[in-house]
DNA sequence: TTCAGGATGTACT
DNA sequence: GTACATCCTGAAC
């Protein structure tokens, strides 16, 4: 790698300027003695104290929504849909209930084995549709990636799951409104989501 | 290229 | 019982 990776203190920060800095970061997942590689492309940022369509809105605590309580620099994995799973980066201090949601990467290292994950076929044998929305989705880059809920409140500084830096120029940072969350009222118009 | 509909299981009411 | 930070397929355009 040629950047360092990503320590605690990155993500002990406000959530909306780690969910602008994590773009362009690498994501490493090593697993079964292969190193998957992922350049992030998409996030957005879930922040408890103020926003409706963050789990832990208000304060909530569940056993589900405890990981968003954790130290910055863990990752909260949950399953959406019955069969899809997430990943999220948690951010801010212990007790402070934020996160940012992976939503999109391009693959850098590993993509074959990614689109195995993905389709049970190489990366050649992919169909152009496939290959054009391959890595574009929060349920989609777990699949490919392999990642579950069994890394739920897995330290993010770690040598299994980490992230390196990373760095792009301001005006290459779109902002939006986030996605999928319609039921979210006034947060549903937050300008939460970057691109790249 | 867009669209509707279904799959699927967990968390929470 | 209902909703959910989603994705895939197949049909219409």
């Amino acid at each position: 790698m040629p950047v360092e990776k990503l320590t605690r203190a990155f993500y002990d920060r406000d959530t909306l300027e780690v969910a602008r800095d994590l773009l362009g970061c690498h994501l490493i997942h090593r697993v079964a003695g292969e190193e998957l590689v992922v350049r992030i492309t998409e996030t957005e940022a879930y922040i408890g104290a103020v926003d409706k369509a963050c789990h832990a809105y208000g304060g909530r605590r569940t056993a589900r929504t405890e990981t968003l309580y954790a130290r910055p620099g863990t990752a909260y994995v949950y399953l959406i849909y019955g069969m899809y799973h997430c990943l999220n980066f948690v951010t801010e201090g212990e007790g402070t209930a934020a996160a940012v949601l992976l939503r999109g990467v391009e693959a850098v290292e590993g993509a074959d084995r990614m689109a195995r994950n993905r389709f049970g076929r190489d990366l050649s044998q992919l169909t152009a549709y496939q290959r054009k929305n391959f890595l574009n989705g929060p349920g989609k880059v777990c699949k490919a990636m392999a990642i579950t809920r069994a890394h739920n409140g897995l330290d993010l500084t770690g040598e299994t799951l980490f992230l390196c830096g990373g760095g792009l120029p301001a005006g290459e940072i779109h902002a939006g409104k986030r996605i999928g969350i319609d039921y979210a009222e006034e947060a549903v118009d937050f300008p939460w989501r970057f691109s790249i």
